[in-house]
DNA sequence: TATCTTTTGTAATAAAATTACGTAAATAAT
DNA sequence: ATTATTTACGTAATTTTATTACAAAAGATA
């Protein structure tokens, strides 16, 4: 309920609906911030039926009236940015493209957290639990998430590594070993080196984890594919969130991760922070 | 208005408020998720004071009325996730964990989003746009923020590279020319090879600006500071979402940056944009 | 203590939403 | 094609909910 966006919703059902609680679809899509603001009375005149049939509506919607159904719409405008415009154009000043900025990303987030598949999140968990080693390959941006990981998964006393180069990464996976897991990361999906690398070690039998978009041919390939659809940046000026979304992602796993360990490995995860503690001032200078 | 979360400036403006109006302001910040199904009657009945009261409320924080207010907290609710228990614990499965990584990190972006100095980002993309080169400094995890910094300016046809080798550091610091610009990122700003690196720095009269924590002494001693404040993690389970925080304001600073150098750099980005194609499959496969 | 201001509640009023019910339209059955 | 039946929709009554006006109480000021 928390994670179901009543404009998608209402937008979904729209072929479901009969004449009239059409017209009402139609009066609120057109401006939902300005129906979270309106009575029913005026948003019934403005769709042209009376206000039972709003009420109606409303109900059919699985909200308990015309004031609870505002409130879900209200709520649903602040994740679900995509109807206001949110893209940055030239005329835009630093208090307006910044949180132009954190909105499509927070948009993207919360989308892909009402759309990830939980059984492909423990399956991976399962993969990355069961692993010897675990390899992290990434190019360009991925690369820097790539990084990331490993450091995350480093922390749980396992042979872990990223990798950006390509010839490493063929080396790799023509060599390796069951008990291996290569967790390749590309936005695309469709870097022809990258994709050559998994075909090398899909041949050798080894566990290949993607993350990635959907219905690439990296993902087609894989033995399990994270996938993660967030729109390719038509805009010049927007930047990449996919990458956002892997990070996120792979704290996610990490997470499964360490529960699964269960809670006798908090410690020594409690060992590699207080390890850095002597590299560091304290609140007061030393 | 927008990016005014109300739960915050309820409880900032707790202690001007008089007696009746603090019981409300109580009877809300104790669930407020309630708060938004109850009627003005019910509320005012929990709070111990009379319907008035409860619509004075409302309109001392500059609402409407009663049924705007309720709309208004139903909004900041969604981004305002932290009111509710969003930690990690042992019982935790995948379908719970999973929403409640990205709420925290949604959460953490919603709060810089709203508190981000946006004279402080003004100023730093000032300072980018003048540099004649950019050293992105990073250790560790900041470590992946400062590469994926770097692969994000090398396309402005500026020379830029990222570090996270602190002797590198160190030789790049103190040799610094004019027109050098010190990127230096850092979750706790307390490190003290990164902070004794960015006091060689600031001795050589260069220009460094910190992305890190505030009042830490890396913010202190750079020539300007960026500051992000997210809570450290207590919590063993949950990741450390400053990365994102700091990856999402690299973005906003490089689109500052292209907003700067105006419409015709739009076509050197997008000549590197497709120097990639070639090595990517397309939708067939080939 | 008297006066003025601020705070709060009661009661009246107004606004808004919902329900009950009846008619019209659409669909199905003969 | 006509009738029966279901579904859709609106009018009007009712109920719920919120707001306003006003007065009493509490507190501050002189």
């Amino acid at each position: 309920m928390h994670y179901e966006n009543l404009i998608d919703v209402i937008t979904n059902g729209l072929a479901s609906l009969n004449k009239s609680e059409t017209k009402v679809a139609q009066a609120i899509l057109l401006d939902p911030e300005a129906a979270t603001r309106s009575s029913i009375a005026s948003l019934a005149k403005k769709a042209g039926v009376s206000e039972p049939s709003v009420n109606r509506f409303c109900k059919r919607f699985k909200t308990a009236g015309f004031p609870d159904f505002k409130i879900q719409l209200a709520k649903s405008l602040v994740s679900g940015v995509r109807f206001v415009n949110r893209n940055v154009d030239e005329g835009d000043q630093v208090d307006s493209y910044t949180p132009k900025i954190f909105d499509s990303t927070i948009n993207d987030l919360a989308r892909v957290r009402d759309n990830i598949s939980h059984k492909i999140v423990n399956d991976v968990v399962d993969q990355l639990i069961a692993a010897n080693r675990i390899y992290f390959f990434g190019l360009g941006t991925s690369g820097a998430v790539a990084r990331d990981a490993e450091n995350k998964f480093f922390r749980f006393n396992l042979p872990v590594s990223f990798h950006d180069d390509v010839l490493m990464m063929r080396m790799l996976a023509s060599t390796g070993s069951p008990g291996d897991v290569f967790f390749v990361i590309s936005h695309t999906g469709r870097t022809k080196e990258i994709v050559d690398i998994v075909q090398i070690a899909m041949k050798n039998d080894a566990m290949v984890v993607a993350l990635t978009s959907p219905r690439s041919p990296l993902a087609m390939l894989s033995s399990i594919s994270l996938e993660v659809d967030v729109p390719e940046n038509t805009d010049e000026y927007m930047a990449m969130t996919s990458r956002i979304v892997h990070l996120v992602i792979l704290d996610v796993l990490a997470t499964g991760f360490t529960l699964r360990r269960g809670p006798e490995f908090l410690t020594h995860l409690e060992k590699i922070k207080s390890s850095l503690k002597p590299t560091r001032y304290n609140q007061f200078g030393k």
